[in-house]
DNA sequence: GTCGGTGGCTAACTCGTGTTAGGCATCGGA
DNA sequence: TCCGATGCCTAACACGAGTTAGCCACCGAC
């Protein structure tokens, strides 16, 4: 008796009506069909018995089971899943969705057949994430499943994405920088990636925008001991820079490390801007570092916002991408230039 | 056309059958009932269409949906979640589930409010994650529906529970040292925490087992600048120990800090063992730090397990306690006893 | 030739809800 | 008195499967 939950038809015994009635209560349809009075005794039946409706019945009769599926690459491997797993989950929560996740761990297989159990289990729409922001080639089979992309590009331009405007991120990197009035300013990190060519291209956009000359560049790979190497090779020349935006976070502590070893005081001879904002690093570090953040959390809110946009529309959600701001983070690794 | 899925019938009339004999085809009936020659036809037709079987019409009927439920008090502030999450994940997909996960951000209200939202999806099992191992009033309408704890205890001891086992696990620490010859070991850092007292007990257990007096414990608090600053006293005394083991990674950050900072070597003059395996921590700090992780993968599998096996078996898990062993982690930080 | 058994298949019901068409009063007006 | 309108409610079907009972043809045995 404890492990069945009431029906609606319980309802309707109990209040004296027809199951019809009790589903009219409870989708909207009762005014001006049911008397002020009959809609109250069923809604106190309800009550008293602790009905709620049977969300996988609905979903069959609806054609609409109020779940979104999420799959991803990697989920363990980085907080940043974490944070966007989270947007995700919240702005569903907000409209009465929940998130069905899968893993593929990168595996194209796994993730068809990932594809194929969400699609069997009818998701309503289909939140697809990558760590990495490369073009991906969806599973076929979605068709007209609502899909938005997060941090990561369609193969054809035929599909929503939502991912950081790195290029704007850059810019703010090196804007922190200039205006603590730095001027001259290197860029240590980056590997061969859009994200890179994007930050870059973002930096020279700030520099020109301040009438700044460009400083050494070194893209040197995307490591702590990347950033170490670089950082002392670049910080023991003639003609030191005062400040050095980095690829991300990993790259700024190898850079905080190398200007430790050269007695170099950070913010004090030297200001260091990561990327990332990995915040098991960037607050733990000495000083704790001022990085520009990825917006991970905003990224899996958009993509939803978008997915339900197009769910309760009934309507694919435009092929567009979507670049989000990649706010400064301001920590201690930050301070006026020297002299 | 694109946009519908086969359902059984389409299947059925390709093959000039009956829906029912598809069902039996997917469902192990087929044997004895339908001839070889018809199931082949069936088979046929079915791949020719792509049909798979719709999850949401077979969840109504079988009372099974193939999910599992997931509620987690805070799934973005740290890795571990992530960890847990992919442990329930994997072992969930093993056995052709999948997982519905909600973040109750820690609020009781939404956590019942999603424990409710679990169960009307019909969900076949519920996984309750929680960060810090107390013990957990669980919101009531869940009632005989499989549930397991992970991380953290039941108040009743009415539920199964997944855990870490503190105690072998501070026994693991403290014999990392042992092994390598250190006498004059140290526990730094620990909060008011059964996990604290735990993994102290095991710290004895592993002393009086090698028939080692215990040296002093400074339950300094669960920070980086705790352990710093613990260490810093610890270590200038007379008499310093050669080995410390620390509450956690941040704690174990703080004392390797504090080493440097008294020009102490790690591992040559001092050995440090951390807690928690933090790897975006662990993994980067100077020496990398040799640690004991937390099973936070393998609790994720170890609960899902016991759900499956309970849905399986239709009947409750049983109301008991797993401890998981923490693996002794070793990276660079713990080296020969000095003389 | 009838009876019982068996192999091969299907009609009809079920799960719990949403939805449409329509029934049955009652009431006002001609 | 009869008609249409209106208010209130329900019967019956649909969603897409799984499941039970049973039909029908064929076979061998008596």
């Amino acid at each position: 008796m404890a492990g069945s939950r009431p029906t609606s038809k319980d309802v309707a015994k109990r209040a004296g009506v027809s199951h019809t009635a009790v589903s009219f209560v409870f989708n909207g349809r009762a005014e001006g069909n049911l008397s002020p009075a009959t809609q109250e005794r069923i809604r106190a039946a309800a009550a008293e018995l602790g009905y709620r409706p049977d969300a996988v019945a609905r979903g069959l009769r609806r054609r609409r089971t109020a779940v979104i599926g999420l799959v991803t690459d990697h989920i363990a491997s980085s907080p940043f899943a974490g944070e966007l797993l989270t947007g995700a989950m919240e702005t569903a929560w907000a409209a009465e969705h929940l998130v069905l996740t899968v893993d593929s761990g990168g595996d194209p297989v796994k993730e068809a057949a990932a594809v194929d159990a969400l699609l069997d289990r009818r998701v309503d729409g289909i939140l697809y994430a990558a760590m990495s922001p490369y073009r991906v080639a969806l599973p076929d089979g979605l068709g007209d499943t609502p899909t938005v992309l997060a941090n990561c590009l369609p193969a054809g331009d035929d599909r929503a994405a939502v991912l950081p405007d790195d290029r704007a991120g850059g810019a703010t990197a090196t804007r922190a920088l200039l205006d603590a009035g730095h001027r001259r300013i290197a860029v240590v990190g980056g590997i061969d990636d859009i994200a890179t060519a994007e930050r870059l291209a973002g930096h020279r956009d700030a520099l020109a925008a301040a009438g700044v000359a460009e400083g050494p560049v070194r893209h040197a790979g995307g490591d702590l001991s990347d950033g170490y190497a670089a950082a002392l090779h670049l910080l023991s020349g003639p003609d030191r820079p005062t400040g050095v935006t980095c690829y991300n976070d990993r790259v700024a502590t190898g850079v905080l490390q190398a200007a430790a070893r050269l007695g170099l005081s950070v913010p004090g001879d030297l200001s260091v801007v990561g990327f990332d904002d990995q915040r098991m690093l960037s607050e733990h570090t000495a000083p704790p570092l001022t990085t520009v953040a990825l917006p991970h959390r905003a990224m899996g809110e958009a993509a939803v916002g978008l997915l339900l946009a197009a769910v309760t529309g009934s309507t694919a959600p435009p092929p567009v991408v979507r670049r989000l701001e990649c706010p400064l983070v301001v920590r201690g690794s930050v301070g006026p230039a020297p002299r």
